[in-house]
DNA sequence: ATGATACATCAGCTCAGGCTGATGCGATGC
DNA sequence: GCATCGCATCAGCCTGAGCTGATGTATCAT
């Protein structure tokens, strides 16, 4: 497996990587993550539809209420492709010049 | 631990991720990077110093070549906090609004 | 010493993407 | 019905960052 950069530019905002942090644990509709995050509304859902169509949440809408859950097998698929990375690592291979 | 955007901001870079693949496996002076990715060894040294800075490759001077080595715990440590993210992930818990 | 090679740095251009205000739309409450 | 709330979408601004050409600095070969 190989690192996909368009994936982990999902990942690599802080606003973002807080909403992931915030969704681990429980569940929470857009109105906490405003609260939470102290971003405005517009920002908080547009970052929301970015995370939701890289698969790292998923909706659950409620009433007038959208819920937001974390999906820990996305976040385990990277963390599998960066150990991966890793593990092929050979401290004493070096290619001639 | 949590999620360090500006860390992932330095992997979620298609060219730095692809350096970091080829550097698994055998260290690579900046002329095999060039030649391997196809890019001008400008930008190919441009992104190897934020690689760098970010701690994610070890430099070996080697006469006049500089050899680029993939450092696997710098790549561990951001699976650690990805993995440690999604086990604190409860299927059932949601905040009520 | 002269030239060539390997690599780094600098200045400038360009563009993707994050932020915002305005607006739309469905659900709820009165 | 009408107002309000929760949330999404749109258009526009603006900053950050990637790419490039030019240039500088060692190191090596002849």
């Amino acid at each position: 497996m190989s690192l996909d950069a368009d994936v982990l530019k999902v990942l690599a905002d802080p606003l973002r990587s807080k909403i992931l942090e915030l969704l681990s644990g429980e569940a929470l509709c857009t109105c906490h993550l405003v609260e939470e995050t102290g971003a405005k509304q517009t920002n908080v859902s547009n970052h929301l539809k970015v995370l939701r169509e890289a698969g790292f949440v998923d909706t659950e809408p409620c009433g007038r209420f959208t819920y937001y859950r974390l999906r820990p097998d996305a976040l385990r698929r990277i963390a599998g492709s960066l150990t991966e990375l890793a593990d092929r690592a050979d401290p004493d291979a070096r290619r001639p010049c």
